[in-house]
DNA sequence: CGGGCGTTTCCTGGTT
DNA sequence: GAACCAGGAAACGCCC
């Protein structure tokens, strides 16, 4: 019923006089949502919940586009913006009620075929933030302002290790993590430390989400893990494809 | 400002 | 041919 305000108009203009059109978003899945929509759905969130939309931290999701916002976690999203960030994503779960897991053994990624998260640049779409796109030249200012919030306890689970922000410690953590343990990655031999990335795609978007870097890639991840060979922290397994283990200068991952 | 650490990005080449 | 694995190089962001 009465959708005030913002809700009740389909377009809108961008101060370069781009037209937007603020309802796409809801023909298609979130995981295949440009910036556009995502800007359209946040529109109808504030909308929806009578909240000047100035106020919603748009900006900090423009990167979070497709696949990669569905990845993100309720905390994820209150990071960017802590004060809308738990209705953000709930309305966001609403709207992907038919993916997404609310645990550990997911779906099957249905087909879809998004050969890119985001700037699937293909035809008619808009851009809202240039800066998101030309990557390369000026990787500039991705503010990463909202990032010091690995205290929330939102990790605390159990053992509080201050966990930091290292790619090691990362993938520890996603071990431990039923949200991401026997989907993403999972042991091989929880004794020896020998574990194995299921998904390794995935595992790099949820890389980039924790750096906050959409264009992280496997490849990227994978490259930042044989770093790690010489200091003894991850090694590589035989000829195992995917396989690692976490070596004697690995803290912390342990059963118990 | 400078240097170092921990990646990130790119790339060539080899393997499964 | 796709998806990985190995590393060298150079560029970056951040911290001290």
């Amino acid at each position: 019923m009465s959708r005030g305000t913002l809700s009740s108009v389909r377009f809108k203009t961008l101060p370069n006089s781009v037209r937007l059109d603020l309802e796409t978003f809801r023909s298609k899945k979130t995981e295949d949502w440009n910036v556009d929509d995502l800007i359209g759905f946040m529109i109808y969130v504030a909308g929806k919940y009578r909240v000047p939309f100035e106020e919603l931290n748009v900006h900090k999701f423009s990167g979070c586009a497709g696949k990669f916002m569905a990845l993100m976690s309720e905390e994820n999203f209150k990071e960017r913006d802590p004060k809308y960030g738990t209705l953000l994503f709930r309305e966001f779960r609403n709207l992907c009620s038919d993916a997404l897991p609310r645990s550990a053994d997911d779906q099957r990624e249905a087909p879809c075929q998004s050969s890119s998260p985001e700037s699937t640049g293909t035809s008619k779409t808009v851009r809202l933030s240039p800066k998101e796109d030309e990557r390369r030249s000026s990787r500039s200012a991705t503010r990463r302002s909202a990032t010091r919030t690995e205290n929330d306890g939102s990790e605390g689970k159990r053992g509080h290790h201050k966990s930091g922000n290292k790619l090691w410690e990362f993938i520890r953590d996603t071990l431990k993590n039923p949200e991401t343990c026997p989907s993403i990655v999972r042991w091989e031999n929880r004794e020896e430390g020998i574990f194995r990335i299921v998904e390794s795609e995935k595992m790099a978007q949820l890389w980039g989400l924790k750096k906050n870097n959409s264009r992280m890639t496997y490849e990227k991840l994978s490259r930042a893990m044989r770093y790690y060979y010489n200091s003894k922290i991850i090694l590589p397994v035989s000829g195992r494809r995917l396989v690692y283990k976490f070596g004697p200068h690995a803290v912390d991952w342990k059963p118990a």
